[in-house]
DNA sequence: GTATTTTGCTAGTTTATCTAGTGAACTTGA
DNA sequence: TCAAGTTCACTAGATAAACTAGCAAAATAC
């Protein structure tokens, strides 16, 4: 069992200690998002689907109904009601598919990044103040990392 | 609003990068969740009130079901029922309050802490692998800054 | 050119959440 | 001191969101 895993060195220790303080990011993240869904008043797999059309958008790139299924694991039927709702609400439009005509392309409305941004630039501006005391070369080293880890635990 | 911001340095390019890698990592530990979530056959609260559970017992803090509702921002009902849900499936026990006679701590079971670990063990191991390659200076700082940030999007 | 797979959808069912309200236990303040 | 207000976990019933099964249309493989 991992957890058994015993640290030999200092450095078996700090890599330890990292292991904790990715856990500890992990949690946070966690009542930050729960307390965003309280606060736009939607519901948990609705605004993790924001978040993931936010996160796609910026690396310009399509995102399908069968990729937010894939996304949140669940199944295409629940997904086609989600996009309904979002739909609905007037966030997310469904455009066609430019080559493939069983498919769609989900897009944010305007209204969906203005609203999602109102909630999340004060958590935005609180990271980048945690940021900036960092020299170039400490934010260099974490960026890298954190880009190392995303990779790892889901593989492009 | 705050994406408008506009980097007017170096530094300020690479505390902008620093935060795209930290979204980034939130959506991949959202897929990592979602995927644990379907090889568990658990849904994503209980799911997410296990991480919690894990983690704070870790930092030896004890757990009510207040404390459940206010992480997940759900009702006191619906904490209720999810807690039936996990005390059913044997993953906790609602133990007394010390102190509190009307509260409970919610307790994991050993079987709880191996099905999680034997499922995110893997990810443990993975993400040892990134950090290991790293100087025990430089994971302080990744360290330290992943404390902060938690801190920040967070408070105690 | 037919067969298989993939895509998003509908219908009906099950599961999980919510709102409203309760009794018991704790806390506060006159 | 003890009455009033608050907090805690819970129940009941209503609402919302997930699931399974199955479908037609389009794409891909044979």
């Amino acid at each position: 069992m991992a957890e058994r895993w015993m640290p030999a060195s200092d450095h078996d220790m700090v890599v330890m200690r990292t292991l904790h303080a990715i856990r500890a990011l992990s949690d946070a993240m966690d009542r930050m998002h729960g307390g965003m869904k309280g606060d736009m008043g939607m519901n948990i797999t609705d605004l993790a689907t924001l978040r993931m059309l936010i996160i796609r958008e910026q690396r310009e790139q399509a995102v399908s109904p069968h990729d937010i299924a894939e996304h949140l694991r669940i199944s295409s039927a629940s997904t086609t009601k989600l996009l309904d709702r979002l739909v609905a609400s007037g966030y997310v439009t469904r455009q066609p598919h430019p080559s493939d005509r069983r498919s769609r392309v989900v897009e944010l409305t305007d209204r969906s990044r203005q609203e999602f941004f109102a909630h999340f630039g004060e958590y935005l501006r609180l990271m980048r103040q945690v940021a900036t005391p960092y020299s170039q070369e400490e934010l260099q080293v974490i960026s890298q990392f954190m880009g190392e880890l995303s990779e790892a635990i889901d593989p492009a």
